[in-house]
DNA sequence: TATCAGTCAATACACTGTATCACGCCCAAC
DNA sequence: GTTGGGCGTGATACAGTGTATTGACTGATA
């Protein structure tokens, strides 16, 4: 058959140049704007004009793109500072900035084991700066730092997804929980619970965070000058 | 039509009694046994003889199961002891030996709003217990000691179930992430890391948990009793 | 020029949470 | 006693998920 009549060859896209961080960069853009739920395959093939199965060219299974993710957002965590204290502070510090940018990061960190490039280059930039102190009482700390702030990142991002669910300001969220409290409360079950709601401090998420915080490295503190 | 050649009405099975309670506790078990993932409703209702459909009359969507799976297990954890210290150490303690029965309690712990009856009673018990204590240290206080004692189980849970996943001892894990932990150290990026996993201590989950704990009471305990 | 390896898209599958719908029962009103 | 209507129940339906498989097409090699 002569050229002339044979069609042309279909105009097939020239495929697409992938890559892992350009991927995960996808990945999470997606989980920022919408939230983890909304990183499926399939839509983050589709915000790279891709096939979704292309993707298991790069990773093997979701989890593997979450780890990626997770690992991405551990370059921003770089703890500085002088002495151990100003180190782990910052390390607190950072990874709470980092879980307000990501929210995602919330329902992820901690429920992985984490080994990626970024977040050992964090585990070192502490270890690295936390001078020579002994190691006994270094590695403890670390990770009771760790802890906290784990567990003090979810909760606080917990809550503001709570607020902004029932209508973006505390007055509104009072609103919605407060009849269900106060009825609670009414049936004389908590006692000590009413008490602290009515006459307790009502502290903010910063103070909540940074006094948690000095607990502990008050009691780490106490260890290691000893 | 006469009786006699009208069929029987079809031997329609009698409506299982279901309750929240029914439909909580086959929740939890299927969690406990293989896993969140493997908590659908549908196998949900499946172990309760029931069609998918029927648990909405008793839940209004997947969350609220969870939420109440999380309530239920709150009923284990009720802090006991004489003084603040004590007490907060069995908070600790329960939450930590909840998360041990059920494992899937460290995917949940932290990231919802808890305000089952169960979990308001939890509260009502550690701050009933406190002793009349400043407010202002034992609101920050207890909110710490929580979001340590969260961020811990879920470390520690994630440990578990990595070295299990290996095949069950440690020295299988090491041998499966020895290898790219030989490599990455070997790459002098990491000196400080690389030397406290040479010459660092190597504490069991008992003593990583409890002595990140004293810690935080240490702290908490210099500011109570000042 | 013919074959082969390898890449990529499409299809397929089992499964998810939940909306919708239609049937059959019980109860209330006539 | 009959009839109608709500309602709880089960079936069906839908859109979406992660991933295995397949089948077409490419460029490289013999």
């Amino acid at each position: 058959m002569l050229v002339w009549e044979r069609p042309e060859p279909p105009d097939r896209p020239v495929p697409a140049p992938l890559s892992r961080e350009r991927i995960v960069r996808a990945a999470i853009q997606l989980a920022d704007v919408d939230g983890l739920d909304a990183v499926s395959l399939r839509k983050v093939a589709a915000a790279l004009d891709v096939g979704p199965m292309r993707l298991y060219g790069y990773i093997a299974t979701k989890e593997e793109l979450l780890d990626l993710m997770v690992d991405t957002v551990h370059a921003e965590i770089r703890p500085t500072g002088n002495g151990w204290r100003e180190v782990l502070r910052s390390l607190a510090e950072t990874t709470r900035q980092a879980a307000h940018q990501h929210e995602w990061l919330a329902d992820l960190i901690g429920g992985r084991p984490q080994l990626g490039p970024n977040t050992l280059a964090s585990g070192e930039a502490v270890l690295a700066a936390m001078g020579g102190a002994d190691l006994d009482t270094v590695v403890p700390a670390v990770a009771a730092v760790n802890a906290y702030v784990t567990g003090a990142v979810r909760r606080e991002i917990t809550e503001r997804r709570a607020e902004r669910a029932t209508g973006m300001d505390k007055k509104q969220w009072q609103a919605t929980f407060g009849p269900y409290l106060q009825r609670t409360f009414a049936t004389g079950r908590f006692p000590a619970l009413a008490t602290v709601v009515r006459d307790g401090p009502h502290l903010d998420a910063d103070q909540t965070f940074w006094t948690g915080l000095d607990f502990l490295l008050d009691g780490i503190e106490a260890r290691i000058s000893s």
